[in-house]
Parts: structure tokens; sequence; C-alpha cells
DNA sequence: CCGACTTTGTGCATCGGTTCACAAAGGGCT
DNA sequence: AGCCCTTTGTGAACCGATGCACAAAGTCGG
């Protein structure tokens, strides 16, 4: 067996959920001209705890040197490599409210190889604008688009009314990866991916905790 | 000791974080008339297992019915009450780019009981102009806006580079919950909480899924 | 009032993930 | 060349979360 290939199949998706976090915290260090990095100090600039660094890292292979610690530049290739950052995505948004705007301008996509290359709405007014330097094409047009494109990946920024329904067009067409933002658990075959993302879930979260830093040891919570 | 409050301190955190989910599913049944609904139904309308949905439950209290199931009504307000969401929450976004005005605009807040009180921005190009009807202040009365307004809890939408300055700032005047969209690992003290949330990497989560369909069993990667 | 049926609440086994702690590996100084 | 120091990679214990499967509890029809 050839000796550098200890590459796993089958990452631990925990580990999955926090490469992109290392590999954010190794462009900052690349930009400042940081040539190599220990776990102990990548892992506090990505937030979490060494041990569970050097775990992550070893799924992936034996790119440490003992001693020394990662080669910046190496790793972030490794990394990139690994998550599919090497090669360009298309995504398409549909919804263009306010969130799909946002999302159209956002410099996180474009950084990370993603290429937002159709917006599509069902709102006539504002069809054919152009938005973060695209034009917004018809809802009619979306398999179409999606096709000449090569669309692969679909982001959900339409209201919950109207997401199911986009969703099973899209699925319809063959696309696999899913980014919903619409407030509603889509169905679709396990054969395609879905990960949501509801901004007001966080909020609950925080008020829950806040709630309890609050009430303190006391919480005289009389049932009402 | 009083008979039903078999209410623990100490939820499971998996638990709290898909108690929202659970609000969304009945809310949208309280809304059809549903007055009932047993574990398996409520469980499938929010994506999870239903075995997986009456553990969560149980942490709460026993407020089912066996042989019927759970009053939709009733559950709404307990977890409501639990997540702290009876209480009216005053948030305070800071930077009002492209992200900042969607969340200003977003609807998912309001209807879960966050207030959004206070807009705040460092571009003098948008401070005094009206969005989401709130003006948007400047920078400078941060700390006078939080403590004028009550606002507990606030949502950082700054560029990068701003992020840490403006959360040393509020946790300073005494805020202990944050919501960071900005991409930086931010440090505050152990008594406060921050989520963040980093539209980009659920996009990279994403794509790392996608290649492995894409490569299928053979995923002939020679190394380079 | 009773018995059959439904659905909850939970004990228990299992699993994936985290953390500790240390042996193995490499670099650099003398 | 050899020794010491640093840091990786990982075995093993631990911890929390998941899912199964069933007894307990309650409803409803007769």
């Amino acid at each position: 067996m050839s000796p550098s290939q200890p590459r796993d199949r089958g990452i631990p998706e925990a580990t999955v959920a926090r490469l992109p976090l290392y590999l954010r915290a190794l462009h900052g260090m690349a930009e400042r001209g940081i040539a190599t990095v220990s776990s102990e100090d990548l892992a506090a600039a990505a937030g979490v705890n060494s041990a569970k660094l050097r775990k992550d890292l070893s799924h992936l292979g034996s790119y440490g040197t003992r001693g020394v610690g990662y080669d910046v530049e190496y790793l972030v290739y490794q990394i990139s490599r690994e998550l599919g950052l090497t090669q360009d995505w298309a995504v398409a948004i549909v919804g263009v409210g306010n969130l799909g705007r946002a999302l159209a301008n956002y410099g996180g996509f474009v950084s990370r190889g993603f290429r937002v290359a159709a917006l599509v709405d069902a709102d006539p007014e504002v069809v054919g604008d152009t938005i973060a330097g695209l034009n917004v094409e018809h809802i009619d047009e979306l398999e179409a688009v999606i096709k000449r494109r090569g669309v692969s990946i679909v982001v959900l920024a339409t209201p919950a009314a109207a997401a199911q329904e986009v969703c099973d067009r899209v699925v319809a067409v063959g696309v696999t990866s899913i980014l919903n933002f619409a407030p509603v658990v889509l169905s679709v075959p396990d054969t395609v991916d879905v990960r949501k993302v509801d901004l007001s879930i966080e909020l609950q979260i925080l008020a829950f905790h806040e709630q309890r830093k609050a009430g303190g040891p006391l919480m005289a919570v009389d049932s009402q």
C-alpha cells in the first residue's frame, strides 16, 4: 500500500463542519505572511481545542511535521481539496428578497470558490433587474437556467410557502445540494442533501440562555 | 414537592437547539386549526424521529396525554416559556449593510418575541436613514443606545475587521448574548454567549458532500 | 364498568464525538 | 553524530446524544 495515502474514506461529519473554520483561520494567517503554524496556535485562531484540531486534521492525512507544525500554504491546499473548493461551483439563488439580495452580494461565497451564476424570482417587479452584476430571471425559466449555467447547488431564499415547490422542481432537474433559508422542512429523496439555516433559531437559543442567566439560581417561575 | 414540576434544570443543549423547530411546526398546526397532535405527526412535521421528539419534550415536563397526544396550544405555550419567548427581547443590529438590512426586515424575528430596537452603523452615508421603520444611529452612540433601549441581545453584521471592537464595547456595557455574522472568532469573557452563523460554511459542507457524490464509488483521486 | 387500543415516557444499549495523556517523530544545537 | 526539545498523531477512557422497544397510562366504544 502506498505510504502517503492514509486519507480515509469517511471523514466524521463533525470534522467536516469544522474544516471551513480552519480554512478561514489559515487564510488569515497566509495573508499575514505566516508560513508555519502549530496545532496550538491554529486551534486558538479557530476557537477550538488543540487535540480536536489534530484529530480532525489526522483524518485527512499526516500533513504536519512533528516538532514544527503545519505548513500554512500546504494545509490550505489540502483542506480546500478535501472540501471540494478547488473546483468551481455554480450556485443559483432563488428568491431575491432582502435575504436573497444580501446573499447575492455576500463576499464570503466568491472567495471560497462559489460563483453565483443565476438569480431567479417570481415577482415581475424584480425580474429583469440587475443585482450584484446579474440579471434576475423569471421563475418559469428555473429549469432552463439551471441546466444552461451548470448549476449544482441551489440556495432557497423564497417565502416559506414557495420553498417546497421550487425544491421539487430543482430536484427534478438533477440538483442534489440545497441550502434552505425558508423556515420549512423540505421533503426530498434521500439522495439529496439539504442544509438549512434559520436565522431566528439562533436567536431563540440565545434567548434561552439569556433567560437562565437573568433568572439566576432563583428562577422563581411559579407556573402562571 | 409540587407534583407537576418534573421540569428539570439542565436541558441538553441538543434539545434546546431543536425546540425552536418544534415550535415552528406547532405554530403551523395551530394556524391550520389542529388542536391535538401525536409525537409521530409532530416529529414528521419537524423533520426528526419521534422517539427523539418525545425524549426532548420529556425534559420540559409531562405535557402529553397517553393515547391522545399533545395539546398544540398548550405545548406552544410551554416551549415558548422554556425558551424565554414569552418575554420581549430588545435586539440591536450593528452593521447595516446588505445583511444587516435583510435581518432588520426579516419577519422571523418579530414573530418570535424579538423586537429590533436599534440599528447602528459607522458609515455616515447610512446613518440617519430609515430602515424597516427604524432610524439608523451612529456607532458613537452604541453604548447610549443599548442602555436607553434596554437591548439585551446584539446582532453583529459588521465587516470582519470591525467585529471584535464592537463586541468588546457591547460586552463592556453588559450585553451577554451576541449573534455573530462576521467571519471571525470573537474572544469574550465566558460569561458571554456567542453564537455564530457563517453563511459560507454551510455551502462548503454541501460542496464536500456534492464532491463525494460526483466522484461516486470510484473517486480516483491520485494526489495531484 | 370493563377491555381493547393508542400513544406517551423512559430504561437501556449503542454510537459518535471529545478529551486526556503519551509514545513516536522530526528539527536544531553543540 | 548524538542529544534534547518541541510538537504531532493516536490509543483509550469518557461523555452526551440517539434510537429501540416496552411497560405504564390514559381514552373510547360497547
